[in-house]
DNA sequence: GTCTATATCTGGATAGAC
DNA sequence: GTCTATCCAGATATAGAC
């Protein structure tokens, strides 16, 4: 399906997730939004109202993609470092197609801090009931699970919201900077199983 | 000493850091920093001509503060582990003090990736040189530098710039997440030691 | 639905008096 | 050095023709 034969609030939708994220709210313009969408930017108004329910919009399907992937480590029947690894795998791929998402997440939030509330609520005391179960079996020794969650989650995403400084420090292009976080994954399911380690 | 004796360029400066960190360049207003300072506006162009002028100032100096601490690690005559386990103290506590410094400066280099340049090179080359040293002394075990300092800075900083996020997802209010956060500097050096431990 | 034209406002920057 | 007043570009948003 080419571009151009996108239903025209699908053209803005996508314009709109690409300047947004490339420049955050208070950066992008409307106008820019207009032209990469191929359309006037009247009718960005005749869609969306206004810039900021546009905005919104964009950042609520960003937050249903990047989140709610912490919620299926519950589904699959396997000891939990094993899932443990496999949700590092699918997060790490998920933001390196994604490089630009953490930043403009974390930007959005800390502009408008009242927006926290769009997400869904309770990821974590589930994530507990989950280690309490797996650690009674023996398959985990019992641990801080918030640290272990907030560990890996940094581990994870913030490589790429520093992806500028990071490149600069290590002489890293493109090419080397995704490589490099590609072997993260390694790094990181190692920290798991030493943390989840029983005695 | 009050803060109207401050000399007017201080005034302006401190009005600018508070502001930029709190907005972004982008969300920034130099009619606010005008209003923070207690001064008119013309004033701010009469000092920094521009408000881009006025941002870097800002940057170099919060680059200034937070990068340099690394190189510190270098100084003192003691192991290896111990001089890591000390830097997490010292950097934990300055981003305690400094929360909103991490998204800042993630933001401005997102934002403008050539700014990466102000920032000093070559602490990474450094680094590896002292972790080679320590190794060949059975101080620690070889390790790919690059990914340890990069998970050690991610599991410090990220949380920081998560902050709204961290809050709502754990049900914390301001002094739980400090707390939270000054717990961490024991999860991180527990992750070092475990990496750095030799056979 | 889509466009052109325009209203309205905001914000950075400058001129000029004191 | 500091202020008031003002300029002007650029941005969101709307009116109204097609």
């Amino acid at each position: 399906m080419d571009k151009d034969d996108l239903k025209t609030e699908e053209k803005i939708l996508e314009a709109a997730k690409e300047v947004f994220l490339k420049k955050g709210f208070d950066g992008a313009r409307m106008q820019e939004i207009a032209d990469t969408a191929g359309i006037n930017k009247a009718l960005l108004h005749y869609y969306f109202r206004s810039k900021e329910k546009l905005f919104l919009k964009i950042l609520q399907e960003k937050i249903q993609k990047i989140l709610p992937q912490l919620g299926h480590i519950a589904i699959q029947d396997e000891p939990l470092p094993d899932k443990i690894d496999r949700f590092i795998d699918v997060y790490m791929a998920t933001l390196i197609q994604n490089q630009q998402l953490p930043i403009f997440i974390l930007n959005s939030f800390h502009k408008n801090p009242e927006l926290v509330k769009e997400i869904p609520f309770g990821i974590v005391p589930t994530l507990e009931a989950i280690f309490d179960q797996a650690a009674s079996k023996g398959e985990i020794k019992q641990i801080d699970v918030r640290q272990f969650v907030l560990s890996i989650v940094s581990m994870c995403v913030f490589p790429l919201a520093a992806k500028p400084m990071v490149c600069h420090q290590l002489e890293l292009n493109e090419e080397c900077f995704t490589r490099l976080i590609e072997e993260r994954a390694k790094h990181i399911k190692a920290y798991s199983r030493f943390i989840l380690k029983p005695e």
